[in-house]
DNA sequence: CGCACTACTACCCGATCGGGTAGTCGGTCA
DNA sequence: TGACCGACTACCCGATCGGGTAGTAGTGCG
């Protein structure tokens, strides 16, 4: 065993608690310093900035600015930043997100402690980490065709319980113009109906419904 | 100030990095001192006849046995056991079962240090703590009448995207029996069709998507 | 006992939905 | 330039949906 600098960690959450949890189940490992810590993206871009850590730990979803832009604005300033994105959540279009943002690996925050050490290394040694079940089911819906942004529109609109009629309304085209968009939902999520294209949406994290 | 003897607490949660974030978060108040930790409800249960503590702080969703049944069971045997839910996700109807199990209070993962401390100082006082706004919300819906258990089985249905005559088919009636039905839930959560039912359900913790 | 309520079945009917087909317009990429 | 694709509009048609109404069986409640 070489002595080696440890490697030096900004810890992004809005939650004091799990910033406190990740410092004390880090604290004891020798081979990671905790640097610095941010409650919200905003101060995580600023904090990168500043203390310029080995590896960031940003979690998704966070007010004033989440972890999906706070990983884009620090790419866009330090191409080599190292991010660790931490989430609940393991919606599927969280993760492409982030890893488009530019993340190099992405962690549930049940993961054990083994999880969170192996996912730091790998991610230091510059690799990608994904947790294992994900991986695969990333790659198989990676192949199908991502939907357009007005797609997107229409199935937010969708998952609000909004006839046909009533999103051409509030996108200013005839029912007609839905019901063609509707066509192209159902054929990319490969279901039969808007019922079922809503269930999988939110699975999927295409909409959200936490309001 | 007289001083008082520590309140002392059972921290139960699946996830190392929560558990170890609310004892460090806790350490450094001389009121509260953490007597035991439990990552999962079976735990849950063996730890608290073991160690008596004032307060559990019980996470809702965990494997093996989840928060709810766990709260049920410590109250069975200890029926003043001061009991705090601790989640993440503020769905009306895990907070309603919660607190039919027994619970004196629910917090949510991203409150304040400040608001988990008052929320332990409240529910040691033997009061109910509940989060600001969720208490008006849950009033809300509580006059509302509940759904029956075949109304629960439509809805699950429902919210897998079964058409009427399918659904019919897996509970065993005819279409009509499964219109009479959304008839009622419709009624009951007052939407006005199959897809805005399906996304209140999922909303208020009726069913659940994460599969 | 009657009353209320859930769990259905059944029929009617108009509105909505979903699928097939076809064509226009604008942007992109080779 | 031509080929392709996304964003529509439009029309037809059968299936499904949702609402109104009515009636039966079973259960729990006072």
């Amino acid at each position: 065993m070489k002595p080696v600098a440890p490697i030096r960690l900004l810890l992004v959450d809005d939650h004091l608690v799990v910033r406190a949890g990740l410092a004390a189940v880090l604290k004891f490992d020798t081979r990671f310093q905790v640097i610095a810590e941010a409650g919200d993206g905003a101060a995580a871009v600023d904090a990168h900035r500043k203390h310029q850590p080995d590896i960031t730990l940003l979690d998704v979803r966070m007010p004033v600015m989440d972890g999906i832009e706070a990983a884009r604005r620090i790419r866009a300033e330090s191409p080599a930043a190292r991010l660790l994105m931490l989430t609940t959540y393991d919606a599927e279009e969280d993760i492409r997100l982030a890893l488009d943002a530019g993340a190099s690996g992405y962690l549930l925050k049940n993961s054990s402690q083994d999880d969170l050490i192996s996912a730091l290394l790998t991610v230091q040694r510059g690799e990608r980490w994904l947790p294992a079940g994900l991986a695969r089911r990333l790659r198989e819906h990676t192949q199908e065709a991502p939907l357009s942004a007005r797609q997107l529109e229409v199935l937010e609109l969708l998952a609000k319980g909004l006839s046909n009629k009533e999103i051409a309304a509030v996108l200013g085209f005839t029912t007609d113009g839905t019901k063609a968009h509707l066509r192209a939902i159902f054929a990319k999520l490969a279901v039969a109906d808007r019922t079922e294209a809503v269930v999988i949406a939110i699975q999927r994290g295409l909409v959200r419904v936490d309001g």
